[in-house]
DNA sequence: CTAAACGTACAG
DNA sequence: CTGTACGTTTAG
């Protein structure tokens, strides 16, 4: 009946104290209120060639009890699955990027073009699926609005606000993780991001308890490596800003579709 | 570049 | 006050 996300990790019965500071949901009411379509056992179920979700969520192969499932219940590709999935993260960064850097513009794409008809592409990310591309980045963009804050983004126009998360929701994460003073940008005192509670890390509800993080906690002062929001990894914007790797392989496979 | 260590913001 | 965890610095 719980429709948080389990995602066990490396199991331990210990992992079940995992943390006092991170209980069983997303920290911020509006992340609550997040209309995922799908649960995210049904991501990790998912298999993407370009993300390996189940190397992050499950770091240890050994660990790993799960019946391998050859056969996927592969369901028609709808467009929440291309922006929820990682592979649409993936896409969704790369596109980020490419805006940032002026090379791509938005362009605005109606609610039905998004909602309605998805391609009729399998999902693969790095592959297959070179064609029909450009003309998708305008539409995808609105679609995951969980990315822009995530990013430091703000958006001026507001397609996407009707669409997937309320406009509430948006200013919940500006309001409360993102707001000016928190990058950074005010001056002297520092604020502290909080973690988006959107992403897989977050999502997952245990420490694993064997992570370098996790086993120097008392040192290190850091939550488990697994559950490291993706957001906080990078660093807010600024010309500094530090790209992951996955980041670039997404940018990669961006340009050269054109 | 990565990871560890540390300072400290933040919440209870 | 205490514990957790983010941000920064430092070491390898």
């Amino acid at each position: 009946m719980s429709t948080a996300v389990d995602i066990a990790g490396p199991s331990s019965p210990d992992q079940a104290h995992s943390s006092a500071k991170i209980p069983n949901e997303p920290l911020r009411p509006s992340l609550k209120r997040s209309n995922h379509p799908y649960s995210l056992s049904h991501y990790i179920s998912t298999p993407s060639p370009a993300v390996d979700v189940k190397g992050l969520i499950q770091p240890s192969p050994a660990q790993e009890q799960r019946p391998t499932q050859p056969s996927k219940p592969r369901r028609a590709p709808s467009w929440p699955d291309m922006w929820e999935s990682p592979s649409g993260l993936h896409l969704a960064h790369a596109a980020e990027l490419l805006m940032r850097a002026g090379l791509l513009a938005l362009t605005p794409a109606t609610t039905e073009q998004a909602s309605g008809s998805g391609p009729e592409e399998d999902e693969e990310d790095s592959s297959g699926c070179s064609t029909d591309f450009q003309p998708f980045l305008g539409a995808w963009f609105p679609f995951s609005p969980a990315l822009f804050p995530l990013a430091g983004f703000q958006m001026g126009g507001g397609h996407w606000r009707s669409t997937a998360v309320g406009a509430e929701g948006i200013e919940g994460l500006v309001a409360e993780g993102y707001s000016p003073g928190s990058l950074g940008g005010g001056g002297g005192g520092r604020r502290k991001r909080k973690r988006c509670g959107e992403c897989v890390p977050c999502r997952r509800q245990t420490n694993c308890e064997q992570c370098s993080s996790c086993r120097n906690r008392k040192r290190g002062h850091q939550i488990c490596k697994y559950r490291k929001c993706e957001e906080l990894k990078r660093k807010p914007g600024g010309p500094g800003f530090d790209t992951p790797m996955k980041w670039k392989l997404g940018l990669k496979w961006v340009k050269h579709l054109f």
